[in-house]
DNA sequence: TTATTTGCAAATGCTTTGCAGATCC
DNA sequence: GGATCTGCAAAGCATTTGCAAATAA
């Protein structure tokens, strides 16, 4: 199924509708590589139609979100982070504070973390998307150097 | 060296200098339990001097975090918690979506991880305090039961 | 003395909300 | 037809900033 066809489905299992404003939004989020501000989707979207506002665009990622389909990524300050939660489901990143590149990090890779939690502490995680901040291989061999 | 006395002597080395409103946020941050936000450090000096601003707490507040004597933690919304780094310095916490408590974990406990980051990917985690969100056991115990 | 610090007020940036009219099923 | 959805504008919230007056060393 087809992602757009996914959130059809879901839509319609709530009683909400497709638009065209929502398919726009996920068609934009198909576009952006990795992740984008509600503010960067909202410029993409108002290149094919310009007058969508931007409270239309976080009425459409929060149901995403809801959805299962989009996840956010804050980092320590500045705008929400929002990405397509494909086919590679929920990951975490790491954020290189220097160049800004973002590298995906499998949810499983921090499973033993969290079974460390839950033995410890009885404390389960919640799954839901990490942003670990800090220096890539390339900008800390730069700033030693 | 007392809290206070390190806190005057990193301002004397940068040449600013030590106020009543400095002390009385840092007095406030011993009291607290924990961690606190902005605000309700604020109305705690204000208990003692009526009109310290909220500014003065914020930039208090930066000024502590610049020397590394405070640390900021961020939930996935509302206001940001500031925690003095007593003797424990650096930590973590758990955070229990539901009753809201947190527990306190130290920054050892998730040196495995980082080593796995620094191993597969060559990044460097920045020490920062996180906040992981989830259940803790009685909540845990309760909703499923 | 003189740079630092403060309180005040206003601005900021991001996000959410209320509402009347437009839209979809 | 009737609820959902939209654009607009305004509010919201936490935090930051500009500035003249006050203050610490």
């Amino acid at each position: 199924m087809s992602c757009e066809a996914a959130f059809i489905k879901k839509l319609r299992e709530r009683g909400f509708r497709m638009t065209p404003q929502r398919e726009m939004v996920l068609a934009v989020l198909h576009e952006v590589e990795d992740f984008a501000t509600a503010e960067a989707i909202h410029s993409r979207v108002q290149e094919r139609s310009p007058v969508v506002d931007i409270s239309t665009v976080y009425r459409t990622l929060e149901l995403l979100e809801d959805f299962q389909m989009v996840a956010h990524m804050d980092g320590p300050d500045g705008p929400r982070h929002y990405e397509l939660l494909g086919i590679h489901g929920l990951h975490h990143h790491l954020h290189c504070r220097i160049c800004g590149k973002v590298v995906p990090l499998a949810h499983e890779e921090t499973q033993p973390l969290m079974e460390h939690l839950e033995d410890a502490y009885g404390f389960t995680v919640e799954p839901e998307s990490w942003t670990f901040s800090g220096l890539c291989a390339v900008c800390r061999s730069t700033c030693q150097s």
